[in-house]
Parts: C-alpha cells; structure tokens; sequence
DNA sequence: GATGAATGAGGCTTCATTCAT
DNA sequence: CATGAATGAAGCCTCATTCAT
C-alpha cells in the first residue's frame, strides 16, 4: 500500500488521537468503577483488585492510570468538588445576588444534583471522611472554596441591601452553615433514608429556612 | 490468722467491691486511651497494641473488656451520644418550649461542649463516619434521636404559637439542618481550623441565624 | 493445690525464664534460617514465606521478631560483624603486637571461621554487597572496625621495631589491602570453587605474603 | 525524481550505513544511561523506565536491543571486565616482566582507571555482586581471566629469577591477593569515602606492599 | 483476670516483560 | 524499528484477633 506523505501525517494523527481517546477512556472507566464501589462498599472494603475487576482491566493498569488508591479517591473527590462548585458557585458568583440566588441554589443541589449523583454524596460526605490527611486536604480545600463562594453572595447581599451583619464573622458561619444544612440533608434523606422522591420538598423547606434566616439576621 | 465468720464475709466483700471498682477503672482507662487514640491517629491508624500500650495494659485485657475494636469505637459514641442528648435534649424536651430552648442549647454546645471536648466532636463527626454498617447504624440513631428532640421542640412551639409550618416536612426538615449547622461549624472551627477562641461569637450567630429561620418560618 | 508465697514466686519466675528462653530460641531459629536462605538462594530470591517456612512458624512471628526483612540483613551481618573481631581483631589487639599477630590471625580466619561458616562468608561478601543503604552502613561499620584493628596492630608493630612507614597513609593502606585478601581469597576459595580442604595451605601462602609485605615496608 | 541504478544503491547503501550508525548510538546510549543509573541507584532500585527515559528511548526498545535487564548488566559488566583486562592484563603480559610491570599495573589501575570510571568501580564490585547466577558466571569469568593474568606474571617472573615458591598453591593465591587488594582499595576509597584526590598515595603505597610481598615470598 | 506471643488472611504495590499498533 | 499501554505474578507487610499459660 502506498500513501502520500499527507496521507501518512493524517493517519498517524488519527491513530494518536484514537489511542488519546481510549486512554481518556479507560481512564474514567476506572473512575467511574472506584465511584461506584466506594459508595457501595465502603472505601476500605473495596480493594484494588475488585476496581480492576469492575474495570475490566488488571490490576497494573489501574496503577498506570492512578498513582495508588488514595489518589483514586482523590480524584474523584476533586470532580465532585469541581461539579458541586460549577453547579452552586455559579449561581452565588451571579451578578443579581438577590435571594432568589440561594432559592436557585438549593434547588439546583436538592433537585438536580443529589438524585442525579446520590454515589458522589455518599463519597464526599462519607467515604472520604476521615482517610488520610491528605484525602482531608482536599476536602478541606473543596468546602472552605463552595463556603467562599456562599459567604461573598451574602457579603454583596447585604452591600446591596444596605444591610448590616450582626458581628463580623455573621456572613462567615451563616455561609458555613448553609453547606452543613446541605451536608446532613442530603446525607439524611439520600443515604440514611431513601427519601429522594420528597427531595423538591425538602430542598423548599430547607431553602425557605435559609431564606428565612438571612432575612431575619440582615433585617430585610 | 484466725477470723470469724462475718470478719470473712466482710473481707470478701470488700475486695470484691475492690474488684468491682478496679474493673470499672480498666474500662474507663482503655475508653479514654481509645478516645485519645482515635481523635488524634484516626481510627484505621490506631492498632490495639497502641491502645493497650496507652492504657498500660495488654492485647489481652483489652479484648476481656471490649468485643473487638469496633466494639470501642461503637462504646464511644454511644457515650458521647447520651451526652450530647444529655445537654442538647434536655433543653428542647424543657416544658417552656420557645426560642429561648434553642438559644440556651446553641449556648451550650458551643460554649460548653465543643470546647471542652474536642477529641469527641472528632469522634462523632469524623473518625466514625463510613466505616462498618454497625456504627454506621449507631450514628444513625444518635442523629435521629437528636433530630426528632428538635423537631418535636419545634412542633410544641409551633402549637404554643399557633403557627403552622409550611409542609408536613417542615419541622423535620428544619431539625435536620440545625443538627448539620452544628456538625460543620464544630468540624470547621474545631478540627479544620483551631478557632476555639471565638466559639462563643460563633455560637451566637449561628443561633441567631437558626432562630430568625424559624421565626420567619414560622411568621412569628 | 495449695503453694507458699515463696513457691508461687518461684513458679512465676520459672515460668517467667521459659518464656525467656523460649524467645530467644525463636528468635535464633528465625535467624539461622534466614542465614540457610540468604546465603544458597540470595537475598532477593528469599521471600519472607519461605523464611516462615523454614522456621516453622508464620509470617507475623516472623515480623513479631524482626522488623523487616532488611533488619533480618542486619542482624546477621551485625552478627558476623562481632563474631570476625571477636575472633581477628582479639589477635590484632593482644599486647604482643608482632608479626605473629598477623600469623595468628590469618590462621585463625582461613582455618577456622571460613570452614566453619562458609554462609556467612556468603553473607558479608556477597548477599549483603549492594543492598539498601542501611545495610551497607552497617558492611562499611564492620570494615572499618576491622580495618582500625588491623591498622592499629601495624602502627604499633611500627613503634616497637622502631620502624617508619613509607607515607602517613601506608598503615592504612596495608590494612585496607589486607582485608581485601582475605575477603577475595576467601570468596574465590569457598564460593567460586570449593577448595576447602585447602584453606590451610592457603592460609599460609597469604600470611607469608602479607608479612612479607609488611617487613619489607617496614625494613624490618 | 529520476536516479541510475547505481546512484540508488548507493543511496540505499548510504542509508544503510546511517542506520547502523544510529543502531550502534542507540545500543550505546542506553548502556551508558544503564551504567549511571545502575551505579547511582543501584540495580534493583533501577527500573527499566528509568533507563528507557534517560535514554530517552521508549521500553519496548530497550528490550529491542538487550535481551532483558539482567543482560545490560551483562554487557556492562563485560565491558568493564574487558577494559580492566586491557588495561592491567596488557601490563602483566609483557614480555619483560618483573617488578615493574606490577608497579605499572598499580598505577594504571588506580591513577587512570579508578579516578576516570568510579561508576564502573560501583558496578564490577558493588551492583553486579549477588544477583543471578548468570551475572555471577560472568563476574567469575573476569576475576578468573584477571587472576591468571597475574598468576602468569608471577609464575614467569619466579622462572625469570631462578626463584621457587613456598607453595604449589603460592603464585595463585598472591594473584588472587592482589585482585582482592585492587578491589577493596577501590571500593574503600571510591565507594566508601571519596578520596579519589589521594589514589596516587594509595595506587604507591598499595604497590609497595604488593611488591615488598612478591620479593620476599620469592626472596629476591 | 491478665498476659503477650502467635496467627494468617488479605491488602497494596512494583516492575520486568510482552505485543498490537 | 519504535512505541507505550497492558499485564499479572510475586513480594512485603499490617494488624485484628485468639489462646495457652
């Protein structure tokens, strides 16, 4: 078979990109097995060996795709933090911060997020509680940056208002807060109990509590 | 050495109160040990032998006065879920229910507990999260009895009010968060970063914002 | 059955030196097995089961008595270490510094501890060449020290001939030099081929070729 | 584009010659790569990515050009063993030989080789010692060859003055002496400190010892 | 009751080697 | 020829738990 040079160029660039796909592939099919597992079975009692299993792969190509299985957790740890700061953050990072943002907010989480990811839940807020410090880094790193995010909507809520804060850390642990009504919500009705059918609900009471909150402590 | 009957008797008695006494201490000095331990290592990281090291006992002693190392967590929480019921509780089960109840117990667990028992707020809300499906099921019932004294507190002062919550879930709902408010302020302030200093302003804002939620829910 | 203070006291302490013993009889077993191993199949090609095996005991008794398998390197070596200067270094030592000193020695390592202890020739020579750098910290100790004896015996052979060396290195040199000889010879002469039955002629040829050297730099 | 038929050839030659070239570069850049890496890190401690990176060649074709790792150690350790027999042996092979060429041997060995390859030192005498049986037949072969050498030397040298033996077994112990000198000087001075500066002391303090050894054995 | 030596299953990880592209 | 992803056997080590003394 002869080919021109071009058509040389072209087919080793399309035989780099097919295998670029396959790795990108692979690689979140082991993610997505490590996500399933470990919210299934506990991050401890999944071993390495079920992830390859799951995978289909071997046990070393999970090792060449992740640098051991904390940094499995990791990762998915960071996606999660990524989506829930892409979801929420968005909505609090707005220009109209009014209300109606943690209206929005909530219900994106309750009703998008939390049926749609029950898995993610369980591994953020359960399964990578507590592991290594590192793993704990992350996490930190993860709320202390969706905190920021609530904390600097209620600052400018209260500028637009012309509202003032009771003390000066008010906006502060109203923020913090906020994220641990999500957390234990979310832990309570989606892994305790399987309650997700009444997430709208929940997500309205919750976010009408909130609401109700700001408003009081900002006198608005 | 010649004694009568009842100087026998005595003697006995006494050295099995003796018993008695010495047993309870080996207990509760292997508890503290295993408190320290895990708040401080993390569960996983903590074997038995440090435990007993700590202790100044042997493997052995522990295994005579604890099933099994799961046994030691689940004693544990136990302990600091009566606790916690002790103080919180009995402040929402008060007769006077009003917002003052939920003033007095933000007070209290801010100013009283979290500071003078930070290994246990590890304990609860870190070290016993996600590992086997029995403390898990301890947790559970810790949380759910906190929950259910909130919202009870909640339902008797929407009746003393004559208010009505928005939705059936509402009180629940409203319990739930307050129990997440605590968990993540006390993790964030405590564990995250060490701002034990300023809990009592902490506290304060925190109830602020949880009353004001209740109140505007409530529209009283 | 009934005991006096003094009987139960000395039970407890029989029972107390069994254990003792017992310890440090397993202690040996382990090791000497590890030697049988280490030295026929190497190092590397020794797994921590077949060390168990061989001992007849598990793989965390095994544990329980060393720290690692690079410790189980360490120990033997630190061994060997001891018993060669017990052994050569006693000779170089004595007040007596004089060239039968080096005769003494020679015989003693070529007649009596290559014969005896061809696994530990394997050992310090080969098995532990090259390791970590733990072990070799602990082959360059024991050459040192051998080399100090061996060099503190020539200075003061120097000073009772009344006897100059050649350059402030010489005693060093000689030393080293020395110990290089009977390092290989004894490798080449037990490892590389089996030629113990001529240990003792060349014992001799080395110890006339060492002193030899010696005298002629020496003058004496 | 239009070529006789010899201008192809020669074209086709021409890029024949280039790719043998290149081969012989490639072999070449992955043994030195090999050499430093081994004696840097050890061999165990040094992986086949390793090398494949510094060689800045992929895995598969390390394993295009050696046969597996155990190979490179192989060539390499040949290499070095063909060079020391080179350098040395060249020495004792002369036809004029006496005491000098001994002396001559001592100061190539450790005034030219030793300063100039310190890793080839590591490798002969530290890295290759221990591993598999094929390295260690190799490692043999080399000491032997060199052994013999000098053995040769010494044996013509006692014919050429006329002079006896002690011993049947003398001429190769002295040559197996030597050898042992050699290697624990180097390794002593190279390996275990770095006193390169001082080799040429050492290279004559060594050589007087050997040769102040020979005269006397031989008694000239 | 107390001791602590012994157990052994099970987990994580490494890395030399292969082979389809 | 070169690539580099995939393999999987094999090894080290931990640690909760047991049980004879």
């Amino acid at each position: 078979m002869v080919m021109t040079q071009s058509e040389q160029t072209e087919t080793i660039s399309r035989s780099a990109q097919r295998r670029q796909r396959e790795r990108e592939l692979r690689y979140q099919t082991i993610l997505r097995a490590s996500e399933t597992l470990f919210a299934s079975e506990g991050y401890h009692k999944t071993s390495m060996e079920r992830i390859a299993d799951l995978s289909e792969v071997s046990v070393g190509t999970v090792y060449f795709y992740f640098k051991n299985k904390e940094d499995l957790l990791i990762q998915l740890l960071d996606e999660i933090g990524f989506e829930l700061r892409d979801m929420l953050g968005a909505e609090f990072r707005k220009a109209d911060v009014s209300l109606n943002g943690f209206r929005r907010a909530g219900k994106i989480f309750f009703e998008e997020f939390c049926p749609k990811h029950p898995e993610r839940i369980a591994i953020i807020f359960r399964e990578s509680v507590g592991q290594s410090s590192l793993v704990e880094d992350h996490r930190k790193l993860i709320f202390d940056r969706l905190i920021a995010d609530v904390q600097n909507a209620l600052i400018r809520l209260g500028q637009n208002m012309k509202a003032d804060f009771p003390s000066a850390l008010s906006a502060e642990v109203m923020a913090v807060s906020i994220m641990g009504m999500f957390e234990r919500l979310a832990y309570h009705y989606l892994i305790w109990q399987d309650r997700s059918g009444e997430l709208k609900t929940i997500g309205k009471d919750a976010v009408d509590f909130i609401v109700g909150g700001i408003s009081r402590v900002l006198c608005i």
